[in-house]
DNA sequence: GTATTACGCAACTACTGTAGTTACTAGAAA
DNA sequence: TTTCTAGTAACTACAGTAGTTGCGTAATAC
């Protein structure tokens, strides 16, 4: 795995998880499926699960489950549950001696936050059915 | 610095440079402006005049100046110029055992191309005078 | 109660990407 | 010839992250 391999994962689980919704699965069997290690699996959707588009459950007949249907959860719900910022550059923005430069700086960096939320506005017109579906 | 330093470097430094094209700007001037390095900026810069948006020259009078005017150098210009590819997964695409992971897989990798397409897209709309303008 | 199963989490390693730095070469102008 | 600049290779340092191990916690089966 590479880039965006927590997204890539993410998505992955979700679609999958979206053939049968009702049937639990374990970190095991997930982590299988997507070649990887179940602590991964834990790690990546314990985020989904803070986010509330997963439910786990400990025990013998634990494991994870959608948290609600599949149309409901889009590429943007998944993109922030992970907290990525792939083009806003989330810089200290460290003052410049010259005020003109800490401007220009700032200007960069408004135009990459538009993207971003631009980026967002794309994702959340697709839903993981859209993604089994595509 | 922290993400996206090369991209938000081009930027600044494009931006920057709109502002006197006349004027050849030597990579330590630049590297003073963003808070760097002269030779990360050789590094970042290059790829910008592989690409045609910048033109450099050694020697005594040499620096880098713009090579077209900053109207006609986009955002989408400068984010394949740096070879940057931050949504889609570039993915080995290692073949599963079974056909529907793989085809799972394959559908994942499709919707995240889209996503950068719809980006690039985006980022075609804003060109380094807007940046400037913001 | 005990064993089993599975998540939760901390700690660690290994790998990768990259900014920064140094040192050197090549070319152009004074 | 000297000086100034880009071009580039090599190296270090740091950050992010996938993978792994180990152990604690909770829920079910027996």
């Amino acid at each position: 795995m590479k880039r965006n391999s927590r997204l890539s994962l993410a998505l992955h689980t979700l679609s999958h998880m979206a053939g049968d919704p009702t049937r639990m699965q374990t970190s095991s069997d997930i982590a299988a499926h997507a070649g990887t290690n179940p602590v991964v699996v834990r790690r990546v959707l314990g985020r989904l699960r803070d986010a509330g588009l997963l439910a786990s459950e400990k025990g013998h007949a634990g494991g994870w489950r959608l948290a609600r249907a599949a149309k409901d959860i889009t590429l943007a719900d998944v993109y922030l549950a992970l907290d990525e910022s792939l083009v806003a550059s989330s810089d200290a923005t460290e003052a410049s001696a010259c005020s003109l430069e800490y401007a220009l700086h700032q200007r960069v960096a408004d135009v990459l936050q538009d993207v971003e939320q631009s980026l967002i506005r794309r994702l959340s017109e697709t839903s993981i059915v859209d993604v089994r579906g595509a």
